[in-house]
DNA sequence: GGTTTTGTGATACGAACGTACCATGACGTT
DNA sequence: AACGTCATGGTACGTTCGTATCACAAAACC
């Protein structure tokens, strides 16, 4: 049967089969064997795509990391529709939490990558991991942006604030996926914070 | 050679064992003879005292946070002793970041669980997970008592602002954790946004 | 058309892991 | 002094895991 096949089509349909199994299982939990039954192909199959675990692994990091990607660009994109600069800023930190199946998966197989990468040197060189994080600047670049259009409060500085909002948002993301939190009073503590950023009316009491 | 021996002590013992060897080389990679090794035990005594791994795994957890509690607010004491409530606050914060080995295997060890814990409801279950956190509780209460003292700048709600800082400083943690970032970095971060809310002349130049 | 490469299956191997079992010396109790 | 329980050691069992090996059919190449 053996048709000449696309190899990097074949891998990414195992990967994502890998990150299915993870997903519902955990990362720790994964097997080279459950991975092959999710993807439909005998274990050979895997061994022969990628000769070894560890190399299934990162992978597995990198569709990851270039699917989330996307779906961050596909909402900041949607959010620069109409609206300013917070819509944009705003649809950037949501897209990081865990709201819905697809986010929550992401957040939860990256923290395992990210607890991975502490005793395993192959995985923190991962661009994900070891980035200066694309992700900061370009919030960065759109606080910079908002700062210039006068829409900040006094006394921002852009890069720090950039720095410290994406931390919140995977702390609190990192809440709402062990159920410490719900989504919903992460956009809550989430649009506070912009609020007082953002030189706006509606002051909240005290 | 049986004296009569104090099994809440050997079984801390063993816990800590477990913690020490888990913070080398990962809390995925710790198996029973490991850490009776490490203990200077045999591997029959570990199970003698835990009955099973998972057992075990969960007296860990409770050691780890019971350790981290006493950290968190022996610094939080040591902080009140003669400035303003900034400065417990700043502990407070200050003390979950890893920046030192003890609370750098902390948070790794708690990241780890965390991430255990959405797969494993025995895990989710403990209070140290599963709580409304008392550290969010004691900060919220800080955050007001600054706010009575007219420390706080004003359109501050403690407890969003309690959370939301927790969150940022879980999340530095993470990025100090993987290597992203430096310990003096996540801390120029946090000091920027206790800034931003505490009342104070030397606001940070655009 | 024969040969080499490529894709695929089945299965075996060695290691490690958690757990269970058996044995035995020391202590407390009576 | 005898007995039972406590603490401990050693070791075996069954499973699972990642990896390696053997086998073979279909295609590609010359």
């Amino acid at each position: 049967m053996p048709k000449r096949v696309d190899h990097a089509e074949r891998r990414t349909e195992i990967a994502e089969a890998l990150v299915r199994v993870a997903g519902r299982r955990g990362l720790h939990a994964v097997g080279m064997r459950e991975v092959a039954a999710e993807a439909g192909v005998s274990l050979r199959l895997v061994q022969y795509y990628f000769q070894t675990k560890e190399k299934l692994l990162l992978f597995g990091l990198e569709l990851l990391a270039e699917r989330f990607g996307e779906r961050v660009s596909a909402r900041v994109r949607a959010a620069g529709d109409a609206p300013g600069p917070r819509a944009m800023i705003e649809a950037l930190l949501m897209a990081a939490l865990p709201t819905d199946d697809e986010s929550r998966t992401f957040h939860h197989l990256y923290t395992s990558y990210a607890v991975l990468a502490v005793n395993d040197p192959a995985l923190a060189a991962q661009p994900f991991i070891k980035n200066p994080d694309a992700a900061e600047d370009a919030l960065t670049e759109l606080l910079r942006q908002a700062q210039e259009a006068a829409l900040l409060e006094p006394g921002v500085d852009a890069r720090l604030e950039a720095a410290g909002l994406l931390a919140m948002s995977a702390g609190l993301g990192t809440g709402v996926l062990v159920g410490q939190r719900s989504p919903e009073s992460a956009t809550t503590v989430l649009s506070h914070h912009l609020n007082r950023i953002f030189r706006t009316g509606d002051a909240v009491r005290t």
